[in-house]
DNA sequence: CGGTATCCTCGGAGATACTG
DNA sequence: CAGTATCTCCGAGGATACCG
């Protein structure tokens, strides 16, 4: 997933979505800002490196914007922006999408053995 | 991007989306069933093996369907199900909200943000 | 022609430690 | 607390050859 062939929108925006967490993280950050550990805490499992990499690319990409505040202890919030609002349906979409099609398209196998 | 935490249906999907192939193959497969060597035409740098392996997990998530004619030279055709079809719009949209943000509202913020 | 098997490499990402 | 630097490792995927 490196160098890009064709200019295509859609290839491009796949190349900023694609992966375990970009998605999760819009979806965590869908009720408002967030501080940077809350989002650790939201996402267990993604290690320290990584979400200041993913959250980098978001913010390239104009999903999400990154606000420091001073002090010490650090505080670093991120908050989707409105691009960042607007992509969230979308995604929604898609994941109703799929609850749909594993319903009944995939699984009918699955629903002819139980009837 | 193996194992998932949740079963969260958007985390399902991106699963089977991500990458650089999953999408630009849809794109290919719209216009109707398209032959395995007319696909990597289409797909000049993906490899042999990667073709095969994407267009079976497309297979298995109901998104495309397999035919095989037999005779010789093999003859195998691939052509979206209607579950696929169904997606085509989402995606579309992605890639229009994609175009609109890249040249809207990236930009915006940043001149906002200066003064 | 389409699919599989094999080999190989290169970089993504896991893990840990350190800095401001 | 948030971010960066290193080191390592494993496997996705590039490349080629062979099979049905």
């Amino acid at each position: 997933m490196k160098s890009l062939v064709l200019r295509c929108p859609i290839e491009e925006v796949m190349q900023v979505l694609s992966g375990r967490w970009p998605t999760l993280l819009i979806y965590y950050l869908k009720g408002g800002a967030k501080r940077f550990r809350d989002l650790r805490k939201d996402n267990p499992t993604i290690y320290h490196k990584m979400m200041t990499l993913e959250l980098r690319t978001l913010k390239e990409a104009g999903i999400i914007e990154r606000s420091e505040f001073g002090g010490y202890p650090l505080r670093v919030e991120y908050e989707l922006t409105s691009a960042g609002h607007r992509l969230v349906p979308l995604i929604d979409a898609l994941g109703d999408w799929w609850e749909e099609t594993q319903g009944v398209d995939v699984n009918m196998e699955r629903i002819d053995r139980k009837s």
